[in-house]
DNA sequence: GTGAAAGCGCTAACAA
DNA sequence: TTGTTAGCGCTTTCAC
């Protein structure tokens, strides 16, 4: 009961609904300007049906001049699927989140899924409301992230069956699908190319226990050390803090005897192995002919910033985010996983680690050389 | 003409529409259990109109029973605004990405109001398809960031009045709204705060000339030294790269001559101030006693990292998120706004910058005391 | 106080 | 080949 010939309202300024103009042509405005029907627009729109040549011409020329574009917002309430998902995360944004976001980011404006991005700082509360929110937007899947020690309450979905992936975090419910960084292996590779360089005393000097990834490491470590026949002494694997100030603060320990000083030190991150580096370096002892360091997660703006530049393991986080959009994508289309799943780390040597007549060593698998931007 | 007693359709279970299961219960359905009409559940919904207290009830208790959650397309489509903003990074969501984000997130939270985050990382045609993908999903505003040295070339909305805001970085088109910190409001408290110390030769190692950031914050510095009345000597300004590595190497610069050396050392950021601190500790000049450094960005891994921890200028980027969060708001609801605007920095003194018996200085505007957080 | 119905912009099934 | 129309899930006006 509109009348047919229906002007912009350009009258009512004051309108009830001022941002209307905003909103652009719709499908309705194509149709009168093209001179067709709606359902033709649509079949222009999505080359489907069939559609006389000059018909679409004109239908795509209408678009064009009236810059028309489709309202997701409509499609998605028609389609029942929003081409949306939901990016939860504890760790702040932190360091280790943004890795993450951009392989995720990347793998899914592949095919055009938008990520909404909350943080909730592991407040309960918090995430429950972004939680609510991103239900309300009916987003199509939920990936979740932070930095934690322990695993975490899985995310109350109620009876949606919203596909969710724990990137970087564990849930404690049976069922949950998790992707994590192998850290054992991570571990393994580090210690093994110490050895590799001859390296006898390895010392491991990690964060606090209660992490998860302390003991997976750790766990690594004695392993390769096992399986290289070296005896595990247990004094030479030391448990603090994540920071620099613990690096230091271990080597000076371990050094304080110098009979019993280890000849490597593979360190838990990047911060506690130049603290470590620092120390030793103030000692006068030398990197790496005399003791080799290897670090973790090879954060570049600490890595390339030491002399030397420092070894170190690299848990590919962008390649992490990645694999969670691809997962995510097939549970999106019906697929369901479950279960704790690893990816492997990568050892990038520098020098901190390698004498410098040695370097035909790299190559192996999961070992890469370090490229030191300038 | 649907049958009017509609039974969710669990026969056809590979069905067109595999995930209408998930979509979850509509109003309709709430109306059908509380047995009232459409309309009630809505009014019910939103304590609009006026209702008999025991059909609320009645409604509130059929939402609650099937677990209703109103679909947020349909609002939106009804109401022509998504309460959702896209985010556009060309940080790669870096360093200084993060904050903002923060900051960002946590102000349009409370209006329940979701963020896109999109990464360009500086591909012009990603930026275009994000923006693209953004308005198709009728976002009501967007933030645009990047670190860059230059301005950008404006966003092209096309005719729509979307309120974009360009945030830590800037548009060329004339009309653009920039939030930005004050650098060199940020320069000045560092270089006013090294003279209250009683330093009367302040070098000034920074990077790249190209970045606005750089010019801007040497013209705080020498505007300073100008109302100090100390003579600007352009052989203590020193151009670099942003790193650790420039630091250190502007500092054997400065320090060759023993007799032109400073007493203080103001860097364009912590990086650079890290490797001048490492230089100076290594040259057996100690810090702050013979030279007092300040850094800039408060990059608390480093500042805290060092020894002693680095004093440095903090751009309060969360607080910059917060304020393009807010302005975005207003601007969603009918306001507009233009030119650059700048938020000013914070000075975090520590012990890089002020011999112990001088710490009651701080407290004076814009001077906070780092707390080390152990 | 409550119900009916017209949209919001789009798609798809069906008619013409 | 093109037009018509019934939804998608919700809000809101207007009858009753």
């Amino acid at each position: 009961m509109t009348n047919a010939d229906d002007k912009p309202p350009e009258n009512r300024s004051k309108a009830v609904a001022p941002r209307a103009g905003r909103l652009g042509p719709t499908i309705r405005d194509v149709a009168r300007v093209a001179n067709v029907s709606i359902g033709t627009v649509s079949k222009a729109l999505h080359n489907s049906g069939s559609l006389r040549k000059e018909t679409r011409a004109r239908v795509l020329e209408a678009v064009a001049e009236l810059g028309f574009r489709p309202n997701e917002l409509a499609q998605s309430l028609h389609r029942g699927a929003s081409a949306t998902v939901g990016l939860i995360s504890n760790d702040s944004f932190g360091r280790f989140t943004m890795p993450i976001m951009e392989g995720l980011e990347a793998c899914l404006a592949e095919r055009r899924i938008a990520v909404f991005m909350c943080n909730a700082t592991d407040d309960p509360e918090r995430e429950r409301q972004h939680v609510e929110q991103l239900l309300s937007k009916r987003v199509d899947g939920l990936i979740v992230t932070s930095r934690r020690a322990d695993s975490r309450p899985r995310i109350d979905l109620g009876e949606t069956g919203l596909p969710v992936i724990y990137v970087f975090s564990q849930s404690d419910a049976p069922g949950s699908f998790c992707l994590l960084p192998d850290d054992e292996g991570g571990a393994r590779l580090a210690t093994e190319h110490l050895i590799s360089q001859g390296r006898q005393r390895i010392a491991h000097i990690t964060g606090p226990e209660r992490f998860e990834a302390v003991r997976l490491r750790r766990k690594g470590y004695t392993k390769s050390l096992a399986m290289a026949g070296i005896e595990y002494d247990a004094s030479l694997c030391l448990t603090g803090s994540w920071s620099e100030a613990w690096g230091r603060e271990a080597v000076d320990r371990l050094f304080a005897e110098p009979a019993k000083a280890p000849d490597a030190l593979f360190c838990g991150n990047d911060q506690i192995a130049r603290g470590a580096l620092d120390a030793l370096t103030l000692r006068g002892i030398r990197v790496p002919e005399d003791v080799a360091i290897v670090g973790f997660d090879n954060w570049e703006v600490l890595t390339n910033a030491t002399r030397p530049p420092l070894s170190s393991v690299d848990m590919n986080l962008y390649e992490l985010g990645r694999e969670a959009g691809r997962h995510l994508m097939t549970m999106i289309d019906g697929e369901t996983y479950g279960g704790v799943s690893r990816l492997p780390c990568t050892l990038v040597v520098r020098q901190s680690s390698q004498v410098a007549d040695a370097k035909e060593q790299a190559g192996a698998k999961g070992i890469q050389e370090g490229h030191d931007h300038a």
